[in-house]
DNA sequence: AGCACGCCGACT
DNA sequence: GTCGGCGTGCTC
């Protein structure tokens, strides 16, 4: 099933055939003929399929397993730039490693149609210097009256401009009051500066620098950053980067949460004069489009991203970075299941490049990479400008507990009292959206739940509805209790960040309070504002989920108090320990960056937990290795290999039976393990039932061949999906 | 992924 | 009697 795309200066003359990679699910390569033109490997050719025209990418020789009588011929060839021969690679080697049909994975990578038709000509018009006999209308009198004081302007623009429709524009073009004139093509990304001066680095900072140059000049090679907040990695990686750039090649940042990282272009634009050229879900589409194209001239020198940036068509990448490589959000778990960070090594290996993972807290998988030298490991023990790491301490629920129906201990609330008092702000960090995770009936116990999935309904209060968290379905708060009709009965369980906020607004009547969590802030606007809010002391105490974890930088922040550090522990999933443990130190980070100390208070009721005592003690390294021999002996990643499959429908008879079919089916290898099948974590979800096969694989035994042959010898049924994740993180 | 074909309920 | 719902299947 992997393709693997032909000598890449393969030329394919007129009248012969050629595959073309669709971007469709579609299990393999279609044949064409090529018809009058010469095409080559990676051209982007429009084909007929069915009674439609796609745009697809001749991918190399004929396959010739189908009927000579079914092969229709090429459309045309589109007369943008091929798709080049490192992207193709790296598209079959991310379809074979992730079990995915390629034309799913070219789709990543062809996101933007628009980018491959020919640059069109922009338009603009300007008032005509002789005014031809016209009806003039009140909406045309303000378009020529806007089209006289301002410079040219697109069509579209002009009638915006004016107030009016883009009809009074056009009849206006036609009766010849406003003459078009040719614009100037969108400006081009400016390149960065290498050469621009930015901060100074301490003597850490200049060798893993140093290091870093060195790497860009060579080929392939794996660096770690691995310092803790405030360590100045970005400024390392920086140096990097400008080394990239006076060597003429293009580099990509891969961040987990691009659309928010305001301060991170901020910093990027100190140090090289002008913003990166980005890539994100919020974008415009003609952003979009202009960014692509770039991206494959070669003109934009350096790429900030989301993981989707990785497929962008790169003319001549030679370096990638993936920062807070250890981040979840850099899995994807939707369509092609596969992980940034490690295609990201997959890329530069393809393109001989060397790549550099950045975080004050590395994956285990990271961890396991430098132990066997394949990483190679800068560390940058010191927060930069001498300011101390914050102290942590915990707070033991059981001993200093909240008052009934309160969530923060009295110590936490001194201490936030203490903090306001000296004029410096405070953070409470809890990882719940909402205003309470359960909603209960008093009279009968009856839970409020998802109609399409295993999940409760989560109260928020300030929208006034009940959501679920999986699928987004929506109601308002009954009045009733649906089970047994008592009136007013419910009650709210546990605490979500709205309802700390209350408590906040209760204890702390003076405070000026801030919430941001994903539905709250929603888009790159909102939170840049947010955080310039925070940063300008609008706000004193600021309440968040997971979103304010990630990478600010708030000088006057000198208290963060983690409300429930327990949450994600339990649950049973192989990366509790791992995933808490990062997402607390990163929460930690927050705290007392500049010249201020910063103090960290965990609330737990399980102080002896290893993660507890490893953010307490500071062993950090004590606990890698204790989760790493648990791993070993288990045989899991990064140790042993996991592969997961979904299978699901919308019926649950039926998707047990395919279940147990597959089951039959499931080879027996020596050190090839199938576990399953399970009710999946979440059994229902958006109307589908789930369930769970797990694949546990010892590192020195194939997991793809065995894996593709099992489910090739089974075929689902229509209404059954089988979704395959190698490699898998969340729950899927 | 589209877009067909195909077979059962509420409309002109 | 038809319009149209979306289940199933194919596209070189």
């Amino acid at each position: 099933m992997v393709s693997v795309a032909a000598n890449p200066s393969r030329q394919f003359s007129p009248h012969s055939r050629v595959a073309v990679l669709l971007p469709l699910p579609l299990a393999g390569l279609y044949d064409y003929l090529t018809g009058v033109e010469s095409l080559q490997a990676g051209d982007f050719v429009a084909v007929p399929l069915g009674r439609r025209e796609v745009i697809g990418v001749v991918w190399g020789e004929a396959t010739g397993g189908v009927a000579e009588a079914k092969l229709k011929p090429v459309i045309r060839r589109l007369s943008c730039p091929p798709l080049p021969a490192i992207s193709r690679k790296f598209i079959d080697w991310v379809a074979g490693y992730t079990i995915a049909p390629p034309g799913a994975v070219l789709r990543m990578a062809m996101s933007v149609p628009q980018a491959l038709e020919p640059v069109r000509d922009l338009v603009a018009c300007r008032a005509a210097v002789v005014l031809p006999e016209i009806k003039l209308t009140e909406a045309r009198r303000r378009v020529l009256r806007v089209a006289g004081d301002l410079p040219p302007l697109l069509p579209a623009d002009l009638a915006r401009e004016a107030g009016v429709g883009p009809a009074v524009v056009k009849g206006l073009l036609e009766a010849g009051a406003l003459e078009p004139v040719p614009m100037a093509p969108p400006p081009p990304f400016a390149s960065p500066d290498p050469d621009h001066p930015g901060p100074s680095l301490s003597p850490g900072q200049q060798a893993a620098a140093d290091h870093l140059r060195q790497a860009v000049a060579g080929g392939f090679s794996v660096s770690v950053i691995d310092g803790v907040t405030g360590s100045g990695k970005t400024e390392v990686y920086f140096e990097a980067i400008a080394a990239g750039l006076a060597a003429g090649r293009q580099s990509l940042v891969l961040l987990p949460e691009i659309a928010l990282s305001a301060q991170w272009l901020e910093r990027f634009r100190r140090r090289f004069g002008v913003e990166p050229a980005q890539w994100h879900s919020e974008l415009s589409d003609a952003k979009r489009r202009d960014t692509w194209r770039a991206v494959a001239a070669g003109t934009a020198k350096v790429v900030v991203g989301a993981r989707s940036a990785l497929f962008l068509p790169y003319k001549e990448l030679g370096l990638l970075i993936v920062d807070e490589e250890h981040d979840a959000g850099f899995k994807q778990d939707d369509g092609v299941a596969y992980h940034a960070r490690d295609m990201a090594v997959v890329r530069g290996q393809l393109g001989g490049c060397p790549v550099v993972l950045a975080s004050a807290t590395p994956s285990m998988e990271t961890v396991a990479n430098i132990a066997s030298g394949r990483y190679t490991r800068l560390h940058l023990p010191d927060r930069h400008a001498g300011a101390a790491l914050p102290t942590m301490d915990l707070i033991d629920l059981r001993r200093d507990p909240p008052p009934r129906g309160f969530w923060l201990s009295p110590l936490l609330v001194k201490a936030v009292e203490d903090t306001l008092a000296a004029g410096e702000q405070a953070m409470l960090f809890l990882n719940r959206r909402g205003y309470a995770p359960l909603t209960l009936c008093r009279k009968c116990g009856h839970r409020l739940q998802c109609p399409h999935c295993t999940a409760w309904l989560v109260e928020h209060r300030g929208a006034g509805r009940m959501v679920c968290h999986h699928c987004g379905h929506h109601v308002r708060p009954p009045t009733k209790c649906p089970q047994c009709e008592a009136e007013d009965s419910f009650a709210a369980c546990g605490p979500g960040v709205e309802r700390i906020a209350e408590e906040a607004a209760h204890r702390f009547p003076n405070a000026r309070i801030g919430v941001m969590a994903s539905d709250t802030v929603t888009g790159p606007q909102q939170a840049a504002d947010f955080v310039r809010r925070v940063a300008e002391h609008e706000i004193d105490l600021l309440i968040g989920t997971q979103i304010v974890a990630k990478g600010y930088h708030f000088p006057l922040l000198t208290l963060v108090g983690v409300v429930d550090a327990d949450l994600g522990l339990d649950g049973g999933d192989l990366r509790a320990g791992e995933r808490t443990h990062q997402l607390l130190c990163q929460v930690a980070g927050r705290a007392g960056r500049a010249e201020r100390p910063g103090r960290v208070l965990l609330q737990t009721f399980q102080p002896a937990h290893p993660v507890m005592v490893a953010l307490t003690s500071g062993g950090r390294d004590d606990f890698i290795e204790a989760e790493a021999e648990a791993r070993r002996l288990a045989g899991m990643p990064p140790y042993g290999r996991l592969a997961a499959l979904i299978v699901s429908g919308p019926e649950a008879g039926a998707v047990d039976d395919f279940a147990r079919k597959l089951a039959r089916a499931a080879p027996s290898l020596e050190g090839f393990q199938v576990i399953g099948p399970a009710p999946a974590p979440l059994a229902l979800l958006r109307g589908r039932h789930r369930r769970r096969f797990l694949i546990k694989v010892r590192r020195d035994v194939a997991l793809h061949g065995p894996l593709r042959a099992w489910l090739a010898a089974v075929p689902a049924p229509s209404a059954i999906r089988v979704q395959v994740d190698v490699d898998p993180y969340g729950f899927l």
